[in-house]
DNA sequence: CAACTAAACGGACTTTACCCCGTTTATATT
DNA sequence: AATATAAACGGGGTAAAGTCCGTTTAGTTG
């Protein structure tokens, strides 16, 4: 009578078949995405060329959007790690704004690389980024924390900041041209705008940074 | 003689039957906004409503998204007259910085009370922003320069700020619980952010405020 | 007014994401 | 091993966006 306490959520072991299916069809789809774009991966084309039905596909990831943030949400693994346990600045040992400018850097030049898959996972879901900004808000949380700046309201300054790093972040992603410099073309400097934020911050001490919300 | 110069772009006159149709889809679509949500808002069935056929309505606005923009960018006529020509502090009469602060407070304002048909704007389109976008950078740089700030990089100022301004109104547009704060579900007071980074930025003078592209 | 032309129109057709539900199968239990 | 069952599977079906192209029409010119 070892029932789990919890009877609600999904099952708590996958399947061994389920299994299978989820690492063959991303692995079909990191192809299809390299040969053509991912605009022209179509569900269709994909439960085919993995050898399954397309109900499958739709149970495994529910929407098209779906498949493409499970892509992306392999590599934010891999990033997440780094920031928790990987070397410094991004990791533990360096100073809280270190860690801040480093993570800001790392994520927007992580998203900039994965720009495609990105969009496709945004796509006729626009939602998908609140996961994403409450991992950043989160660590921005942990390293204000530690800071120990004179600021009241930590948890609200984090989700100003957070804001400030993935606002003009999904700005970018969303329309690249709108960030751009209509003299030279340049793009954006993201990560020097939000290394210069982080800076002031830091140096501005424990006055009233970005104000936190009412 | 008297051809115009330029024999590019598309014809300067819009017939008397492509106005009339247009203006009548427009019409339509607000009804059905109101009944059912924009979700429900379908092509075939806004077609039919109007009289006319389908591919009259995306001859007319290229596509789904493009109706609703169009919506929206009848609003945004309005808001630009009185940027342009109201009455302080939004338009002219104000210093710079009310002028800034006004015009970010009422943005927000203008797309946070039509959000059902923001999104759909975007719907499958995100690049929709981009000229909104560049509405805000040219007005801030107008203010800007008024200003004489000791800034050297006026024109890449004004990117940083209309980043700043669109970045998080974008980001809460797609999935407002995102920067809703998890302690008391309070929405982030989006508009007092930007008062903020706006006052500072005029308290600071003319050394280094946010910093400008490289 | 008649001929002409470019634009607008209509609606069938295509494509694609997503749903449904009868069938199969992995896994736990005895 | 036999049984039970919850989960996974398959693929035909639906809905809705977007395309195509033959037809109609507003506006222009002589």
């Amino acid at each position: 009578m070892d029932r789990p306490v919890v009877p609600l959520g999904r099952p708590r072991t996958e399947r061994a078949d389920a299994k299978r299916n989820r690492l063959r069809l991303l692995a079909v789809v990191r192809e299809m995405l390299e040969e053509c774009g991912a605009e022209h991966v179509t569900m269709d084309a994909l439960a085919e060329r993995a050898g399954l039905g397309k109900g499958t596909v739709f149970r495994r990831f529910g929407s098209r959007a779906g498949i493409f943030k499970a892509l992306l949400e392999e590599e934010a693994r891999r990033f997440q790690e780094l920031v928790l346990s990987g070397p410094p600045p991004l990791g533990p040992g360096a100073g809280p704004a270190e860690r801040l400018i480093a993570y800001g850097r790392v994520r927007i030049g992580f998203l900039t690389d994965n720009l495609a898959v990105a969009r496709a996972a945004m796509d006729r879901d626009v939602a998908a980024p609140a996961v994403e900004v409450d991992m950043t808000r989160l660590h921005i949380r942990m390293l204000l924390g530690q800071a120990d700046l004179g600021v009241r309201d930590v948890e609200g300054l984090a989700l100003q900041l957070s804001a400030a790093l993935e606002g003009p972040l999904l700005l970018y992603m969303a329309s690249p041209q709108a960030l751009t410099d209509a003299r030279d073309g340049g793009a954006m400097r993201l990560a020097d705008a939000w290394q210069d934020l982080v800076e002031r911050l830091f140096r501005a001490g424990p006055e009233q940074p970005p104000r936190g919300p009412e």
